[in-house]
DNA sequence: ATGACGGAAGTTTTCCGA
């Protein structure tokens, strides 16, 4: 059993890697991040034809996120509960996958706030809605003990994150401020599914994000910023967790790269 | 100190992302 997220920077023009993705990629559930689209110009035909229902939440020009699954979810729940908030960044659903033994996974997708700069509105704004979440996720966790988090979180763990962690300390996704709120998710009973992993000593770094610029991604400056948590119950079940580079090197890609979890059935 | 690159809106330039 296959979950993936994947921000793509823009549906309307990754739409045709999307598809090619999915089908040498049959996941079970998809979440998509930067949709850019409003609901009434989101391709579920496309996306059916592949066998996959879609539940999305979009929004004019920024955010917007969608979940894709083999399976019909259950109660389907856009952004954070009692958090107002004018952006689509979160969309959770309830899944049960029939052909495993894996039933009730409460899967949630989220596109974290940028932050822009530590000082600013939208860093404010980041702190608000990442103490909101960790409330809210709390309580799903309270309902769901089978409960994962995935999506472009837009902050790193540490400096094994980073490419250049001495010239990025403390800039927008490697405050300690931003790290404190990742670790108090953590902490809720969630596990980094991509560190439960030792990764080879010899191997260059891992990221899930390039920056178009500078030749980053040939360089591999990046950051990971894409993660997988998974709450204590489902962590037995994990049985890989990788970023697939393979679409980062498609004409015109996003500048993130999807992240793969494999459960045991 | 700024821009690089890419997307969107919408019109020749700006905002935003990470």
């Amino acid at each position: 059993m296959k979950l993936a997220t994947w921000n793509v920077n823009s549906l309307g023009v990754r739409l045709p890697q999307v598809l090619d993705w999915l089908a040498a990629n049959p996941v079970d559930v998809l979440a998509l991040q930067e949709l850019k689209m409003t609901d009434d110009k989101f391709p579920a035909h496309a996306f059916l034809e592949l066998d996959y229902h879609a539940q999305c939440f979009g929004q004019k020009t920024y955010n917007g996120v969608a979940l894709l699954s083999r399976t019909q979810p259950a109660a389907v729940v856009r952004n954070i509960p009692g958090f107002a908030d004018d952006m689509a960044r979160v969309i959770g659903a309830t899944f049960s996958f029939p052909d495993t033994a894996v039933a009730d996974v409460r899967i949630i997708n989220a596109y974290f706030p940028n932050g822009q700069e530590p000082g600013s509105a939208k860093f404010a704004y980041k702190m608000a809605w990442l103490a909101a979440l960790h409330q809210w996720v709390r309580g799903e966790l309270g309902m769901h003990s089978r409960l994962v988090l995935m999506g472009d979180y837009n902050i790193t763990f540490d400096d094994l994150d980073v490419w250049d962690p001495e010239g990025m300390r403390g800039q927008i996704h490697c405050t300690e401020e931003e790290r404190q709120h990742l670790r108090a998710l953590i902490d809720l009973g969630l596990s980094d599914s991509f560190r439960l992993f030792a990764q080879a000593p010899q191997s260059d770094k891992s990221y899930s994000w390039w920056d178009y610029r500078n030749f980053a991604f040939k360089r591999n400056h990046g950051l990971r910023i894409d993660h997988i948590l998974v709450s204590q119950a489902l962590v037995p079940l994990v049985r890989s967790c990788v970023i697939d580079k393979a679409p980062r090197k498609n004409e015109r890609p996003s500048d993130h790269a999807p992240v793969v979890l494999e459960l045991y059935p």
